[in-house]
DNA sequence: CAGTGGTCTAGACCACCCG
DNA sequence: GGGTGGTCTAGACCACTGA
């Protein structure tokens, strides 16, 4: 309808990969279940090693399978956390567990390791925003089931928070939103920006990331009723173990 | 910290790799800057050809270059479109015969092609929320600048909507949800879930996705004031083209 | 220790793009 | 027409896994 005159036939390692694919989406391979592996394929399909690698290459690259050295290719799983962003009161009457994607038991333990708490000089944009120069940030890495999920970067305006604990470890009952209200600047507001992308390094090495898996980028600003921002939070999801639920009026 | 006793170093293509990224990252290329081929990283390095196409993979797979094929490898653009949650869903807008796309694009040309209406046994899941096995099925692609940014299916209940110009290409002043209101059941509250995964094929294709490229996957249900499920709509998003922004009070 | 995936070399032919 | 990326072969050595 649209495409170019002549169709070529799809490469040899493209069909492979699109029947393994197929395999999988259709439910013949089930999570975990061990794809066939490079010599498999090369004896199947009488092909070279390098046709073989590439057809799989392919579904890792789309996050469908998940290379194990010395051992094979298995099929990924995908069990996301469901994540609640907006959530009004009116939601009581018309909610009632009909998600469109499943997901596991919302309340699900996490832990909390590799925190860190510094006094810094704001990125640009983050300055701008929070209107402030200097800046405390607390970045942490949230686990589930002894897995990482998400990388999480506050900041606060250094002068509002100075010598409170929201600069130190432990921030108290209640966490850091609670000590803002302390400080006469409880969170009112937010606005958080999502966007989807592949992973940086460091975030694949963070997030124990396996190729073909994208991060999703939160950026969250807080406000006071009076419209005063008090934190800007940059959160890096992994996106095979998360889903965003935003529930709102119109 | 908590790696393994002894870090290896990396191999040759992902040194090369990093490198690159660094110069892409960094600023020193930009968008639409072209990359050193594989004939000069083969020269640069001393590698074999597979060892320097294995290299520019890494960034094709990151979404971070783009091959093109009789050219070279270019460092890929990012031109995100906005598109507002909670407050774009306002009544007024649709209510003053504006289509919800409008505020997206904030001023950018968009088209509507590929426009499909069928009446259809639902899925389970549609079937499940809309409490109606029977649905009429509304799928279009959007564009914007001439490049495909979005596949949309819209289901609604079949008895709901049957004979209203929401079965019809046309749906007149204000689109379907204005249609909806004329029949007393105008959308009041909305769910929205959102993923991010690597793209489908038939999404690469009806995207035109290069490599590297997630998509956004949003499920949104809406309901009426009573609470019932009058549309649920699956978007898919070409990742690299979107950030979705959520304003909600705590 | 046999099998697996990870890396790399040195060739080859092709389709495509651009000057 | 020369350079580019796309595909493919036929080898090689390595590190890791699991029975």
């Amino acid at each position: 309808m649209q495409q170019s005159p002549v169709p070529p036939d799809p490469p040899i390692y493209r069909r492979i990969a699109d029947r393994l694919r197929e395999a999988i989406l259709s439910g013949d391979l089930r999570d975990g279940d061990r794809l066939p592996g490079e010599n498999a394929l090369m004896a199947e399909y009488g092909i070279a090693r390098a046709t073989a690698r590439q057809a799989l290459s392919v579904l890792i690259n789309e996050g469908l399978a998940v290379p194990k050295r010395g051992s094979g290719v298995y099929v990924r799983l995908f069990r996301p956390i469901r994540r609640h962003g907006s959530r009004r009161l009116s939601r009581r009457q018309w909610e009632r567990g009909q998600a469109i994607w499943d997901s596991d038991t919302e309340g699900r333990p996490y832990t909390v390791d590799d925190v860190n708490i510094d006094r810094e000089v704001a990125e640009e944009a983050v300055a701008r925003i929070l209107d402030s120069a200097e800046v405390w940030v607390r970045r942490r890495r949230y686990s589930v089931d002894g897995r990482p999920v998400q990388l999480s970067v506050s900041h606060f305006p250094a002068a509002l928070v100075e010598g409170t604990a929201i600069t130190r470890e432990d921030t108290g009952p209640g966490g850091v939103y609670a000590r803002l209200g302390d400080l006469g600047h409880a969170p009112a507001h937010f606005t958080e920006e999502v966007r989807a992308r592949m992973p940086h390094p460091h975030e694949t090495v963070q997030l124990d990331l396996p190729a073909g898996t994208p991060v999703i980028a939160i950026g969250r600003v807080a406000y006071t009723a009076a419209g005063v921002a008090v934190e800007v939070n940059e959160m890096i999801l992994d996106a095979a173990s998360y889903v965003l639920q935003y529930d709102f009026d119109s």
